[in-house]
DNA sequence: ACAAAAGTGTTATTTGTACACCCATGC
DNA sequence: GCATGGGTGTACAAATAACACTTTTGT
C-alpha cells in the first residue's frame, strides 16, 4: 500500500558506529556484509530506515539489533549525512550514531539483511559500502575527542579494574602511548576512583582494583562548571 | 502532482539558529514570526523543508535567506532533532544549524513565510514554536563549548580590534566575566594575533590593534595535535 | 589636573613533564 | 633470586589565578 505527499520526501535511516573495545586489543568496529541491493556483498555500518512513529535513537538502536543481535547499547548521535549522491537508491538522508561497548560483552550474530557480521580493527577495514567510511572516520574523531574529557569508557572494563587496564583503555582509544607516572596521578588526583580490592594469583605484584565513583564524578562536574567557563579562551593549540 | 512511496516517511527540515554579537551587547537570536500554521503569528527559527537534490546545508541557507534576508553565512550542522510528536503536522525531521554572526554585517528582512523577522537577547526570548527552544538552548551549549577551543569569533569584530574588545566578544558569549590580565596573557602568549595599529581620536590612552593570523593558528594547531591528544584524560572537572 | 580606558608587574600556587627507581608476587 | 608488572619520588618548567599598579590619551 502506497504513501503518497505533495511534495517528495527524502527518505530518512540511521547508521550506527559501534566500536569495541576488549583488553588491550586495538580498537575494532562492528560491520555487517550486505544482503541485498545495492552494495549487496559489500561491508556497510549496520542501519536502515527510520519508521514513521520512532525516536531516531530507537530506530538506529532496532536496526542495530536486527542486522546483528547487539542490544543494550548507550548511543550518543554523531552528525546527518545528506549529500544528495551518497546512495544509488535516490535521495537517502542518513542519522549516524555511535557507541564504544566492552566487545566481549556483547555477542553479535548475522540476522536480517546481514549475511555476517564482524569486528573489524579500525585501522584494518574493508572498503565500505555508500559513504560510511567517511562516517566511520567522523566517529573516531569524535570518539577520541569524548574520551578526553568525559568519563566514557569506565564500563568497557571489568567491575574492578586497574590502573594500568585503565590507561591501556585510553592508550587504545587514542592510538597513542601515555606516560604511567602522569597518567596515574592525574587520574587519582580526579578523585572520581574508589578503591576496592586487589589482584590475586598474579605472578608480580598485585595491582589495586578501583571502581568508578559515577555520584562523586557528577558532583564534581557540576561543582566546577562556572570555572570551566571562567577559563575562557583555550584554542587547544 | 503527487509523490508515492512504497513505504511512509517523514518530513524532512532544516532550522537555523543564528547568532548575533555586536559590540558588547548582549547575545542575541534571530527569529522570524510565522505566516502560516502551525504555530501562525508564534516566533520560530527560519527553516523549512529540504529540497530533493539539495545538500542540508544548503537548503539552510536557502531557508535562512527567503524568510529572513541573511546572506554569507557559516553555518554548522548542531543536531537532529526528530521526536515523533515535535510537529503537530506529522512525522517531521529536524536537522538543525547554527551560526555566530557580526549583526551589523548582516541586515534581515522579513520575507517568504514570516511576518516579521527579529533579534532576541538569548536571556529574553519569546515562547517560540515547535521545540525550538530546546534547539536554541542546544545551539547556546555547542556555541559556547566551541568558543572555548576554536578561534571563532574574530570575524566577529571589526577587521582591526583591540583587545578589550575581544574580551567583550567572549564574556558576552560566554555570560560571565573575565580577568583583563590573564586574558591578555593568554592571549597574546598563543601567538595568533599580529599587531596592526593603534586607535586614534580616543579620550583616553588608545588600544593597541590586532587582527587574527590565520596562518598561523592553523600552522600552531596542526603541529599541537599529537601534543593534546598526548595529554590524555583530562574530564573538564 | 582629571577621567577613562589601556596596559603591566609580581607572586603564590597548582599543573605538566620527564626520568629513574622501588615493591610485591609466583615460580 | 629473578622475571614481571605494579606503584612511587622528585625536580624543573610552565601555566593559573589574583590583585594592584602604571601609562597614555583628550578635554
Amino acid at each position: 500500500m502506497p504513501y503518497t505527499y505533495e511534495y517528495p520526501r527524502p527518505a530518512l535511516t540511521v547508521d550506527c558506529v559501534i566500536f569495541g573495545y576488549e583488553n588491550g586489543r586495538p580498537l575494532q568496529v562492528l560491520l555487517i556484509q550486505r544482503a541485498h541491493d545495492p552494495y549487496a556483498g559489500h561491508w556497510a555500518l549496520p542501519g536502515g530506515f527510520v519508521d514513521m512513529d520512532e525516536e531516531l535513537h530507537t530506530a538506529a538502536l532496532r536496526e542495530l539489533e536486527e542486522e546483528s543481535g547487539m542490544v543494550n547499547v548507550f548511543i550518543e548521535q554523531l552528525y546527518t549525512f545528506g549529500r544528495p549522491d551518497r546512495d544509488p537508491r535516490g535521495r537517502v538522508v542518513s542519522v549516524a550514531y555511535y557507541a564504544l561497548v566492552h566487545l566481549p560483552d556483547h555477542p553479535v550474530r548475522a540476522a536480517s539483511d546481514a549475511r555476517q557480521v564482524g569486528w573489524f580493527s579500525v585501522d584494518e577495514l574493508p572498503h565500505l559500502a555508500f559513504d560510511h567510511a567517511g562516517i566511520v572516520e567522523a566517529a573516531i574523531n569524535r570518539l577520541r575527542g569524548k574520551l578526553r574529557y568525559q568519563p566514557i569508557g569506565f564500563e568497557l572494563l571489568p567491575n574492578h579494574f586497574s590502573l594500568s587496564q585503565l590507561q591501556e583503555l585510553y592508550e587504545v582509544v587514542l592510538g597513542i602511548p601515555l606516560n604511567k607516572r602522569n597518567f596515574r596521578t592525574r587520574i587519582l588526583k580526579m578523585g572520581v576512583l574508589e578503591e576496592v580490592g586487589k589482584q590475586e594469583g598474579v605472578a608480580h605484584r598485585p595491582a589495586r582494583l578501583y571502581c568508578f565513583d559515577k555520584e562523586k564524578y557528577e558532583q564534581l562536574a557540576s561543582e566546577n562548571y562556572p570555572n570551566l567557563l571562567r577559563r575562557g579562551v583555550n584554542f587547544e593549540i
